[in-house]
DNA sequence: CCACCGCCGAAAGTATCTTTCAAAGGTGAC
DNA sequence: GTCACCTTTGAAAGATACTTTCGGCGGTGG
């Protein structure tokens, strides 16, 4: 049984160097060749045509065909097609190298896609440990608000401006504080049924559990979106939502992932809320959407 | 004519569904349709030919080639290369998550659950489809800057304070403007050896349009950050860095996606600066820290 | 040394891809 | 409304890449 190997076979999908290696005895000298530059590089063959796979083995292109039929494929296209398959996967494969930290000397490429990865990872790891309770109970404080204050400072002040247009537009009482002072003097207004939410990453931040302590003894139900559950801030928190801590380096510091972390936790928030007052948020997302659409140019291609 | 938007970046290798979404906009109809072809079954426009997929798509063959053109391959021979690569890919992947919208009913856990990996997958995108020349252009521009502009409005406003607050770190002189006729007057100032950042998701949003045409015709550097690199504002800029565009749908507003896009793009700018000046950098970082410490109390527990 | 056999590549032949060009379709101005 | 202009589109010509044919070359056994 040492023919049919081409008969009722489909086309190899990536169990080629084996099958060249299977087929390589019954091979001419030149047809090796072929072969081996075939399952030494893929990703290099597959960008090759005919001819040039011919040139660089040192053979012709009558060749080249022979060898593909041999292994297979109806033609020297079909092979190129599944080496461009192989390359791709075998590419694919090499990713976990990327999971090594940042160094001072990685290519621009590699820093994307570690970035891309380690952001990914803290992602996973927040909506992982996000507790779904406590989310719905700040959720449900927030639907039916009076009004609500948001802290933050640095890199956790933006993510509170983030969350604060997010609630504006879906026709939320909403304010975003990174003035220290101006957060007490606003959290002095809060009582029953306003909420207030304090982000920090690290959990310590004076001037953001200040206000969220004001807010608590005047009777708003606050809630806490933190990386460190233990953390100062927790003591006048009535809800927890626990970020993610990815570790850091020098060429990636913990706001970055702090961030990542913070803004999913956001969106989480934004987008239940939304789901919960449906009904007077949707017209209000649409509103807001009209009227900025005559601030973009017209010509928009 | 105006071709080649992504430069002298090769042909995507996985990031093909991304560059149709973000293409999309720019194309005609009949390109839309292959382009949707295409990213709808890969594996299956692999096996066809120029006619095949013409047919398919009620096309004619010249169209089919002037897509793989506008998806920045040489012509449909290699976009079909990539697309066999791709299949690949996904073959082995496997990546049959929770890839359904979100409904106004869903429970609480599977927003979490869904927000994430749209965001996971916005990441991948992006990191995929970011032009690394660009990227590298615009790091080399940022690292010997005189003086750094960042203009952004609305959610990109936030992403622009966020790349200033990091560069401020580590020593470089940046700042971020959301008040277009302050930005403007700002750009007014900038000159040959200066860097200009324009951020915006739409790619036509005529008040940070006006600024980054200010400092590009005062000769400074200019970089835009947009998801449509066809779009108005690039006409003004030195380096394009194209974000990458999710489906969206009403509980899933664009600027959502685009946000998380911006950061890692901000993120990777932030990065690869920091490595290039490295010697400057990493004082810089390390007094900021430094100064930070004393504003968290004493006791994280 | 000669005859045979199978491998090999040049060149012709064919399929596939690319370019050109003119007509159809749409858009804005008047 | 309709005219002029620009964009989009597909048919067909042209170029390229792939496949087949066929004769020569080298090895092997008599």
């Amino acid at each position: 049984m040492k023919e049919s190997f081409t008969s009722g076979a489909p086309p190899a999908p990536a169990a080629l160097a084996a099958k060249v290696r299977t087929l390589a005895p019954s091979m001419t000298r030149s047809m090796q060749r072929v072969a081996e530059a075939v399952a030494g590089d893929p990703a290099g063959c597959a960008a090759l045509t005919v001819t040039g796979l011919a040139e660089l083995t040192g053979t012709s292109e009558a060749t080249v065909v022979r060898t593909a039929r041999l292994l297979g494929y109806p033609g020297y296209r079909d092979l190129r097609l599944a080496l461009a398959g192989l390359a791709a996967q075998q590419q694919s494969g090499r990713a976990p190298a990327v999971t090594a930290d940042i160094a001072v000397d990685d290519p621009i490429a590699d820093v994307v896609a570690k970035l891309a990865y380690d952001e990914q990872q803290t992602l996973a790891d927040t909506a992982a440990g996000l507790d779904t309770v406590q989310l719905g109970a700040a959720v449900a404080a927030l639907a039916t608000a009076r009004r609500i204050d948001i802290y933050g400072i640095g890199a956790s002040g933006l993510v509170a401006q983030d969350l604060g247009q997010k609630l504006l537009r879906i026709g939320l009482i909403a304010h975003a504080h990174s003035d220290p002072h101006l957060a007490v003097t606003n959290a002095v207004q809060l009582r029953s049924g306003d909420v207030a939410i304090a982000i920090t990453h690290s959990g310590s931040t004076g001037d953001v559990i200040e206000p969220l302590r004001v807010a608590f003894d005047h009777g708003a139900t606050t809630v806490a979106i933190t990386g460190r559950p233990d953390g100062p801030v927790t003591q006048y928190a009535d809800h927890i939502l626990t970020t993610s801590t990815a570790r850091e380096s020098e060429l990636r510091p913990a706001a970055m992932s702090s961030r990542t972390s913070q803004l999913l936790v956001v969106d989480c928030l934004f987008t239940c809320v939304t789901q919960r007052t449906y009904e007077t948020a949707a017209p209000a997302l649409a509103a807001s959407y009209e009227a900025l659409a005559h601030r973009h140019s017209p010509r928009t291609r």
